[in-house]
DNA sequence: TGTATATATAAGCGAATAGTTATATACTTA
DNA sequence: TAAGTATATAACTATTCGCTTATATATACA
């Protein structure tokens, strides 16, 4: 029964990453739309390193992936990771966090995509 | 937006709780059966305060509920808990721990419930 | 090329976490 | 009531975690 050991060890190491509420709306935010670390920053009025360092512990699990845009990295949820309907199933249930996207929007620091 | 608020933050909590493995498979047991604090000394080889303390954490949050039949107390998923479905969903998704209950059986250390 | 902006990494620190051992409490049964 | 079993709590410890500050790297643009 090896493979069940792993996958709850799996679950469980995906659950403690989505038990931080800044990973977590993080997250929620990222499976709806591609975030660069500056609007974190903005978001969660908090220092760019401590973003950074959220981002790759999501990363480094395989639940985000980045793109460079010039200047921006611009990270979302990586739908294609094995374990991508688990979280989703998580995130669903979530509250919206769409206003945080209005505010940037609002206050001009929402940086577009293309 | 304080109820958002409110339920993001809750979500991480319980999330967080789930983020321990040996929580976690707890939870899953308990999800179906009814569970002693013995019993689970024996599946995880873990000492008696560890298992306690981790179903202290539990109880505190109304995950999970109690009731004593003489010498012992049966521990068990509160499907009452405001926030059940969020965590029955995720709970449907790992994989059946019902070995563990299997081996008990087998040993001789299974306690029946009545 | 030089300066500004965006991001990443490293080192360090205080708080939280999960376990331990020791001890207290509660029930059972002889 | 005394001894045994089940559970809880307290105190302690090592590790992990999330943040900070300082610094490095990468891109944009004048």
């Amino acid at each position: 029964m090896l493979k069940t050991a792993i996958e709850m060890e799996k679950a469980a190491v995906i659950l403690k990453l989505l038990g931080d509420k800044t990973r977590l709306t993080m997250m929620k935010l990222m499976d709806d739309h591609a975030c660069c670390v500056c609007e974190f920053v903005e978001i969660f009025q908090m220092s760019q390193p401590a973003i950074s360092q959220h981002l790759r512990k999501l990363k480094d699990l395989g639940l985000v992936e980045e793109e460079r845009k010039g200047q921006w990295i611009f990270f979302s949820v990586n739908k294609n990771n094995e374990y991508y309907s688990f979280i989703k199933d998580i995130l669903d249930q979530l509250p919206s966090q769409n206003d945080k996207i209005k505010e940037l929007e609002e206050n001009g620091t929402r940086i577009s995509c293309c």
